[in-house]
DNA sequence: ACCTATTAATAAAT
DNA sequence: TATTTATTAATAGGT
């Protein structure tokens, strides 16, 4: 119910998944609140977000939805007490442990570990897996060198133009040329085609022949850019 | 969302408010799976009916998220934790959760997931050992297949000196050419290279224009092999 | 936070 | 209670 469809799996990019959050919980709590009301039921609705915050709804209140929650498992199976307050944390720990076991189990098997046990079958479907992977973090990596590229040319054409600007105030004031030991051009930075145009556009320009400071600055302007 | 508009209100009818309870119950109930899917989210929904019936869900379980509102609303808090045996095993939990966090972020981004956050060099890294595990895939892979294969030709190796055995006795007997229907020669196993020597030794013997069966036998024998 | 094309939920009828 | 369908509500993706 959106501009496209999805499916029902961990949204991987961390804002669109605070922003769905966002949205879907209130849709859940606005829903919560509106079965009570309609159909005169008693709802608790307990949401906790991947950071920790919470977010609940009762109609009446949460203590009173969990009492009663924990009357009505009582009557079905009397199963936790005030004593086995203990249990229920071992049970805890142990269905932790067999998640972390298998997830270990899994990883070993994604590193390339302990693949024994595994028919060609399954091979198949971790190479595949791992050739999956792979193209996603190269691709990944690739946008960001081309990235890193694309930024270094645009401060590179920003610093040549800038040289170029220094250039003509300097030589646009036109002081003696022999003083003039041209103190700046010092960032070798400058890369890119894009940077043909500013070039020829400074090479036609007029007064060149006559100074020779400006002449050796261009021709080592040009070096740069090859 | 229905043929027309309602407001949020009690639902006087009997008839309907079951009925819509019962539509809107399991729509809720689906959008709180949904959104602890989503959004790795804990979510706990209870729902008691106006007949007093239970509804719930909880992604991980009801009492783990009962506990964790309870501590984090600081109510009767200290009422659970007193105990510190309970307390040891709550930071056992506490710890295997964040093991267990650790090790699914590691396993995504093994799986080509979440990469944002990631420098080139962490990337590189990844790519790595994404490498070094299809390498070790794909070995075992191959090595399984190369077992299986000898072991498929050893057995067609069996099998086809089986049949050598069986011809000899059925033709170094002699019976009347005409009543015997040969009725061994079932197995379409067989194959490999190296069966070409036992199929020429065989082709090499005696006692084969006499004959007609055998004839026809060797025929059929030899196109298994190819 | 707002917008809107699109999907999902569901009210009413059967 | 399940199915169908017309309609409203929720929301995904964008700005």
């Amino acid at each position: 119910m959106g501009r496209g469809k999805i499916v029902i799996r961990r949204i991987d990019n961390s804002t669109s998944r605070q922003v769905t959050f966002s949205k879907r919980r209130n849709g859940l709590l606005k829903k919560a609140r509106e079965l009570a009301i309609l159909c005169d039921a008693e709802v608790g609705l307990m949401i906790f977000s991947s950071t920790g915050k919470l977010y609940d709804f009762a109609n009446t209140s949460m203590k009173s939805v969990i009492d009663r929650y924990n009357k009505s498992k009582e009557e079905h199976h009397q199963a936790l007490s005030s004593t086995s307050e203990v249990k229920f944390w071992q049970r805890e720990a142990t269905s932790l442990r067999q998640q972390l076991q298998h997830l270990q189990e899994n990883h070993r098997q994604l590193m390339g570990e302990e693949l024994s046990g595994l028919s060609v079958k399954d091979l198949q479907n971790l190479e595949n897996q791992l050739e999956m992977s792979l193209r996603g973090v190269r691709m990944k990596k690739d946008q960001l060198l081309t990235d890193e590229i694309q930024e270094l040319k645009r401060k590179g054409n920003l610093i040549h133009q800038e040289n170029m600007e220094l250039y003509k105030k300097v030589y646009a004031t036109r002081d003696l040329s022999g003083v003039n030991r041209n103190p700046f051009l010092p960032n070798g930075y400058t890369m890119g085609e894009d940077l043909h145009v500013p070039v020829h556009l400074q090479l036609s320009q007029p007064q060149q022949q006559n100074y020779e400071t400006p002449a050796r600055a261009m021709k080592l302007g040009r070096l740069q850019l090859q």
